[in-house]
RNA sequence: GGGUCCGUGGUCUAGCGGUUAUGACGCCUGCCUCACACGCAGGAGGUCGCCGGUUCGAAUCCGGCCGGACCCA
């Protein structure tokens, strides 16, 4: 086959993709191969699969490839995570109407059919992109056989006494018109104005939120503040209303805010609601879920929050009870998806216990990649003060499977057997079990997303009916959703099955913009997978994924790094296309092992040090050391060095010169191109089918480190080979000479026996090895010490041992050269210091006009002028 | 306000106790040398944020300060 002299990334790309079979990557429960199992993402499907997904899929990816290639049975699954509020409004937006136009039944079918498109969408980007991804083994959250998982595991909580319904202050979005759960709050900062409001003579309080006056339910003040310490006790009438509040005293408040008085009400703030709890506060709930006011704020009941404001505030000024007004900073808690402020009211809900100390425990027991990630949950754990608020006023969700007595308020919950059920159209056939009523109330609220996708690790494991194998290997996920995704599921599975759900969690960064700042469509800075693929493929914009940072940090999108990584694949294509002309007929034999040259046993010695190190930073998740490394060897040891110096041997050397040559390029090119497989999946199989044809590149054992080859001497006796061509080739520069002239007669005068074959032919020249060149007096110009010797050796005497070193005569020091060693006094006490603690320079004399004289490390390079 | 991470040539980045600080991009010079001009060979460019401390020796460890990012209140 005749490879082009470009490679072509859009032709290769596309054919692999139509062309791997989903079965390579099936995962087989009953595979005698170690199980490896990943707890992947199931991403929202808005029908886009943004750069960050790209990102985080490229990761998993390439620890799905790396771990089949070392053994695994690896199982890298796919879900989807689908109920949930933006979906209903795309729908609700597309077809023109509100959820409550038309039944509940019906809204829901539209927002299946709509995910399901968008799930397609999705699915070829991420097919193009080369994810090895077991497609079997699909999960879609919002199928019936997903959400009776859920069900199932709101069904076995509940019985543990871990769901329980309340009423207790919940966040409350007034836009999306339900409530949220803690982690779905974001904090905006913002200006806003402090009013100091005057309840009674003496008794002012600041606050931010006068709308809420009517909702005021006490006054707090600090107990050592002098100024309002007899005034504990008193009781105040609330401005605007009928009802009186009475002067309360805790630590937790601020003397230094405001007048250092501040009203609670119910519920403002977080910190209100502590208050509440605190001591036994009235409720005094005069917010509804519609955000008006209701008949609790007296004359101000049908106002919207903004409204009331307004209105209570002229009020107030009207009174002279608007004392002053200050502009401060603030911060807003709003809701996630909407950014909308959110507002606290107390209400009937659902909720699932947290239990802090156990999650927390058994949370360090999980392998946190990068460590630090661990603090992030830690913080978030010690900052929930309330349970989890899991029902949601919402329609395309997991329905709540419960039922509630018409005649005596009974909670019924679904026995497991019955289902998947949706209680707003199913009804139980069962009496009431503690009245025997028969007329029962379907639960509508619906349940919390995150109750779905918190049993990933378990659905895919064969959760409830039948768990194959369990904690699951690997989550890897992005830092931004530690405080849901991952702090949920590690407390359903503790629940649930008293397991931690996975040995590993590896925590990825976002994808930011080439401007460094988060990627918006305000700042114009989006870059689409789909833009990469298109212009340079999918293989270079996997590279930059691996390349652009360290597992946890924040990668910049970079078009360099994606142009750096095409040009890599062109590098790599031409190295094979080189190697394929000299392999083609080769039949790789272990006779040609004796045959080995100092280049030769060199490129080994190295391939087989960077086999030991990609092996060992793909298994820490290091992507990025494992590419440079490969980049590093493959385009300046391999093709710089390598390849320059075998050439002249490849093409007319003997076949005792060839074959070993040939051996080697078979080792390095069959080690390489495994090795970026997992990074570069269509380049690795276009070139494996070429190289050897032995099946998908996919299927093949990770390349094995051989010791044998490991050589320090060899190692050493190249980077001399290389150090000597390099000097020449400059001096050839220097002399305006072209690379490949022919430059007759070259003495290389080496201290240590080299194979100077590959030298000759690298520099078109005669090379002749000596051991000592007596035309030629050289004198030590330099004699320098080499501390990360000395140093160690001597720890604190090594000041004194450098002061001797310094007094060296020249005698002495060409002594140290030409013995090796020396003895010498340092402050009373013999040393003996050896050659190779030393770096040296010589000046040569040159005996004839007509030699010039390299040197590189301890080499002298004579070249014959006369030529 | 609390926590975490991070400040290295113009830009991005490696190193995290030991020679002259890594590499990429960009820049300058020369070369179409039979794998590659998406290339090759050379070159210029750095007070390793600032100040102290530990040490024979600090970009690296410790403390403080300054600056940035993220998470949380």
């Amino acid at each position: 086959m005749e490879m082009e002299k470009e490679y072509n990334a859009h032709r290769v790309e596309e054919k692999w993709v139509r062309e791997w079979r989903d079965d390579l990557y099936y995962f087989d429960w009953n595979s005698e191969k170690p199980h490896f199992i990943i707890d992947t993402p199931p991403p929202y499907p808005t029908g886009t699969f943004h750069i960050g997904n790209a990102l985080n899929w490229c990761y998993i990816d390439f620890v799905a490839r790396y771990k089949r290639m070392k053994g695994y049975e690896v199982m890298f699954p796919q879900g989807w995570d689908c109920h949930g509020l933006p979906t209903e409004v795309k729908v609700e937006e597309l077809h023109g109407i509100r959820k409550s136009d038309v039944p509940r039944e019906k809204f829901r079918e539209l927002c299946v059919k709509f995910t399901e498109e968008n799930i397609e969408k999705m699915k070829n980007t991420m097919r193009r992109l080369g994810f090895s991804i077991d497609w079997s083994k699909e999960y879609i959250t919002m199928y019936p056989e997903y959400y009776r998982k859920t069900q199932v595991s709101f069904v076995r909580m509940y019985r543990k006494g871990l769901i329980y319904r309340g009423e207790h202050p919940v966040i409350f979005c007034p836009r999306c018109e339900t409530t949220i759960a803690l982690a779905e709050i974001e904090y905006r900062q913002g200006k806003t104005k402090l009013n100091y409001v005057e309840f009674e003579k003496g008794v002012v309080i600041a606050t931010t939120r006068p709308e809420l006056i009517p909702a005021c339910v006490a006054i707090a003040v600090h107990p050592d503040d002098e100024r309002y310490r007899e005034m504990a006790g008193r009781v105040v009438k609330v401005p605007g209303t009928e009802h009186e509040v009475r002067i309360i005293q805790d630590e937790e408040v601020d003397p230094e805010y405001g007048t250092g008085m501040v009203m609670i009400c119910t519920f403002g703030d977080r910190q209100d609601v502590r208050w509440w709890k605190k001591h036994n506060l009235e409720l005094r709930d005069v917010l509804s879920r519609d955000g008006r006011l209701n008949e609790k704020a007296g004359k101000y009941m049908g106002l919207t929050v903004k409204e009331a404001r307004e209105r209570i505030l002229e009020d107030l000024r009207k009174e002279g009870k608007l004392l002053k007004q200050e502009e401060v900073e603030h911060n807003v808690g709003v809701c996630w998806r909407c950014k909308t402020p959110v507002e606290i009211v107390a209400e009937k809900q659902w909720f699932v216990r947290i239990e802090r100390e156990r999650i927390l425990k058994e949370a360090g027991r999980i392998r946190w990649v990068p460590e630090h990630m661990f603090h992030r949950l830690e913080g978030w754990v010690n900052t929930m003060d309330w349970d989890w608020v899991i029902s949601r006023q919402r329609v395309f969700a997991t329905p709540i499977p419960v039922w509630y007595c018409r005649k005596c308020g009974n909670t019924v919950v679904a026995k497991e057997e019955w289902l998947p059920v949706d209680p707003t159209k199913d009804m139980l056939e069962e009496p009431c079990p503690v009245c025997g009523g028969r007329e029962f109330e379907g639960e509508d609220d619906v349940l919390d997303t995150w109750m779905d996708s918190s049993i990933t690790p378990l659905a895919i494991t064969g959760w409830p009916d039948d768990l194959k194998e369990y904690p699951t290997h690997l989550r890897p996920q992005g830092h931004d959703i530690i405080r849901t995704w991952a702090f949920y599921t590690i407390l359903r599975s503790l629940a649930l099955i008293d397991e931690i759900p996975w040995y590993e969690i590896v925590i990825n960064g976002m994808v930011l913009g080439e401007d460094g700042r988060k990627m918006s469509k305000s700042l114009g800075n989006i870059i689409t997978p789909e833009e990469v693929i298109e212009k340079y493929g999918a293989d270079a914009m996997r590279q930059w994924a691996a390349i652009g940072g360290v597992m946890g940090t924040d990668v910049i999108f970079s078009w360099k790094e994606v142009v750096s990584a095409s040009r890599f694949q062109q590098k790599f294509w031409s190295i094979l296309r080189f190697a394929m002309t000299h392999l083609r007929d080769y039949r790789p034999d272990e006779s040609h092992v004796q045959l080995l040259r100092d280049t030769d046993r060199w490129i080994l010695s190295r391939l087989n040090r960077l086999v030991k190190e990609v092996d060992e930073a793909m298994s820490a998740y290091d992507f990025a050391r494992a590419m440079k490394a490969i980049r590093g060897f493959t385009w300046y040891e391999l093709a710089d060095d390598y390849i320059e110096l075998v050439k002249n041997r490849l093409y007319s050397g003997s076949d005792d010169e060839k074959l070993p040559a040939k051996y080697t390029l078979h080792k390095v090119i069959s080690a390489l191109i495994r090795l970026i497989a997992p990074i570069t999946p269509f380049l690795a199989e276009e070139c494996w089918q070429i190289f050897s044809g032995d099946g998908s590149v996919h299927s093949q054992p990770y390349p094995e480190v051989e010791e044998r080859f490991i050589d320090y001497e060899a190692e050493r006796k190249g980077y001399l080979i290389r150090r000597v061509v390099e000097e020449v080739r400059k001096y050839k520069h220097d002399n305006r000479m072209a690379l490949n002239a022919p430059m007759g007669k070259v003495s290389v005068i080496s201290p240590e026996e080299i194979d100077v074959r590959d030298i000759a032919g690298a520099l078109n020249a005669q090379v002749k090895l000596a051991r000592s060149a007596p035309e030629i007096k050289t004198r030590i110009a330099e004699l320098r010490p080499r501390y990360s010797i000395i140093g160690p050796m001597f720890r604190d005497r090594t000041s004194a041992v450098l002061d001797s070193i310094k007094k060296l005569t020249e005698d002495e020091m060409l002594k140290l050269i030409n013995d090796g060693r020396i003895t010498i006094d340092v402050n009373g006490s013999e040393i003996e210091l050896k050659r190779e603690w030393f770096d040296v320079r010589v000046e040569k004399v040159v005996g004839g006009k007509d030699v010039d004289v390299l040197e590189a490390e301890n080499v002298l390079i004579i070249i014959d002028k006369g030529g």
